[in-house]
DNA sequence: CTGATATCATTTGCATACGAATGAATTTGC
DNA sequence: GCAAATTCATTCGTATGCAAATGATATCAG
């Protein structure tokens, strides 16, 4: 154990703590996510399956479009659909009128691989909040949710 | 608004949300903040300002050391020492009896740089737990905590 | 209808982030 | 004291992530 957090506005010209500034935490909170994450899912990335799993929810769109709906800017998700073309889990297609967007959609495989891996990642979220009691666990859900 | 969240455990065998799974959220609070202290300190990145607030706490260390009480690993820590390094913000020394250890300190300038971005560190933890309640930040940094 | 504006995709440059491999130096085990 | 194991720093390859610039296309305003 470390010392204890300090509450928010505490101590205003106090002493300076890395390990109380959210940011920091946030960071190692995230990465100790991925790595759970790798350590169940070996062959896809974080992205990749925020990815594949939105377009399995909601069908085809633009990449621009399913940019916004995972939070990734048109030159990150430009990169993720890329790798996972040529993976062959998603196919894309010219919009027959509009000829500024590029239509993506998971091909079978690609709905195969969602459906295969759901289930893991619940377990994914669950082993990530194992510290946390349940009570705890809905508790920081409803916080993150309000920070993100 | 979206849906509420799903309790954990929720529906064992039901919907699966992208927005109700940890790593998710994780990720885009955590790029909500890299946002917020790319607004208000321009010239630094979160983590390397982490590498200089670590070292001010500690004084000199050897790189690795230092990358492990940042949470980076060798290849990164790195990189975010070397761009410090040619801002001036810190000096590199090798270890007069270890010859594998390489010594990392704060400059005077990197000195002056701590002190100067301290409170703005502190205004953008505020900033970036502004959705929440002085007793809600509390708790969530308390669950964070335990996350990380 | 047409010039100004906006949107979409792409590309480039920079900064994390990590796994894996490598070479130098140190420590351990026996 | 010496071979084996460990530690440290470095390098390479791959994958986000974002800002800024660009070209193609579409929409809007007058």
């Amino acid at each position: 154990m470390t010392t204890p957090l300090a509450l928010v506005g505490d101590e205003p010209d106090g002493i300076y703590r890395l390990q109380d500034q959210v940011g920091f935490v946030l960071r190692k909170a995230h990465q100790r996510h991925v790595a759970i994450f790798a350590s169940r899912i070996a062959d896809l990335t974080p992205p990749q399956f925020a990815a594949l799993a939105r377009l399995y929810e909601i069908g085809e769109t633009s990449q621009n479009q399913l940019g916004q709906m995972i939070a990734m800017d048109a030159a990150t998700v430009k990169g993720v659909i890329d790798r996972l073309k040529s993976r062959g889990y998603v196919s894309l297609q010219k919009h027959d009128t509009d000829k500024r967007l590029l239509l993506v959609s998971l091909t079978a495989a690609g709905r195969e691989a969602v459906e295969e891996l759901i289930p893991l990642a619940k377990t994914i979220t669950e082993e990530t909040l194992t510290p946390l009691t349940q009570k705890e666990a809905a508790q920081f859900l409803r916080l993150l949710g309000k920070i993100a």
